[in-house]
DNA sequence: AATGGGACCTGCGCGC
DNA sequence: TGCGCGCAGGTCCCAT
């Protein structure tokens, strides 16, 4: 579930509070979550890191290390950090000199924490397309020319475009005005437009609200992201419109549960 | 090129 | 109250 707002959020707690720390010990609690490299090696390349810096590409954390290695994380979906952390549910934990430690949390295990020396040839970042907020508008109406793919599917391929997953993606398309299902070429040059605006500004307000806590998602401080409240369409299936009062409909799209306005996206 | 399905996992909410 | 089931979503992989 986290999107690019909800680890942009991350980014910047991480940024304002473990900057400057130095790890002193690693606990594992459970190694499959560490792809590479080996669980041993891992944790003997992070003690005595210290966090220089936190980026972020897409959904991906980046932790810049003093020992120029960086920490590779995606949450997928139900990946937390947590700091200060207690260490009670935690898959991994980060103890610092100070005693304090961060924790990293993931109920299902889908999540992924890599140790690498160059981040930006990481495979899954490699083949990542530019960010919402990285292009104009110019750039993005050609990005879909030629494209046949449904609109939804299209603005979740990461390759394509990305930061963007199915939360964030059926909002978009509730602001835009665009059914979920409509092929990207057929889209007019005004909607294309209208939709390139609000992807940009739900992201921006997203990031604003710091995220969206439904399901797992939280705060470094393990509080709530607050964008849920702002939310139009997303989970809120048989429930009127904010607009016109229509009832919100779910229906599957490129496999996955979309919500949308029959009448408003048409 | 586009689409659909299954796989990876576990916790939750539902119906009985 | 208890149990089994389907579902959730980010990404990859395979088949058509």
């Amino acid at each position: 579930m986290p999107e690019l707002p909800e680890v942009e959020t991350i980014r910047r707690e991480l940024s304002e509070t473990v900057v400057g720390k130095r790890i002193v010990n690693v606990i594992i609690n459970n190694p499959k979550v560490i792809r590479q490299p080996p669980a041993e090696k891992f944790k003997a390349g992070l003690i005595n890191a210290v966090i220089k810096e936190v980026l972020r590409r897409a959904k991906v954390l980046v932790i810049a290390l003093s020992n120029n290695k960086f920490l590779v994380i995606h949450l997928k979906m139900t990946g937390q950090l947590i700091y200060p952390g207690d260490g009670k549910k935690s898959r991994v934990t980060f103890c610092f000199a100070d005693k304090t430690a961060l924790d990293f949390n993931d109920a299902r295990l889908f999540a992924e924490l890599h140790l690498v020396d160059d981040w930006q040839k990481f495979p899954f970042i490699k083949q990542l397309g530019p960010e919402p907020q990285d292009i104009t508008k110019e750039d993005f109406k050609k990005m879909l020319e030629e494209k046949k793919t449904q609109i939804k599917p299209l603005l979740m391929d990461q390759s394509f475009i990305s930061g963007i997953g199915n939360l964030y993606a059926a909002e978009i398309l509730f602001r835009a005005g665009i059914h979920p299902k409509r092929s990207a070429q057929s889209l007019t040059e005004k909607e294309k437009e209208k939709l390139f605006d609000a992807m940009r500004e739900v992201i921006r307000e997203a990031i604003k609200y710091h995220g969206s806590s439904v399901d797992q998602y939280v705060r470094l401080s393990g509080r709530p992201g607050d964008y849920v409240r702002y939310h139009k369409v997303y989970d809120r299936a048989n429930q009127p419109c904010v607009v016109c009062k229509t009832a919100i409909k779910r229906i599957t799209v490129g496999g996955r549960g979309t919500y949308f306005c029959p009448r408003c996206q048409q």
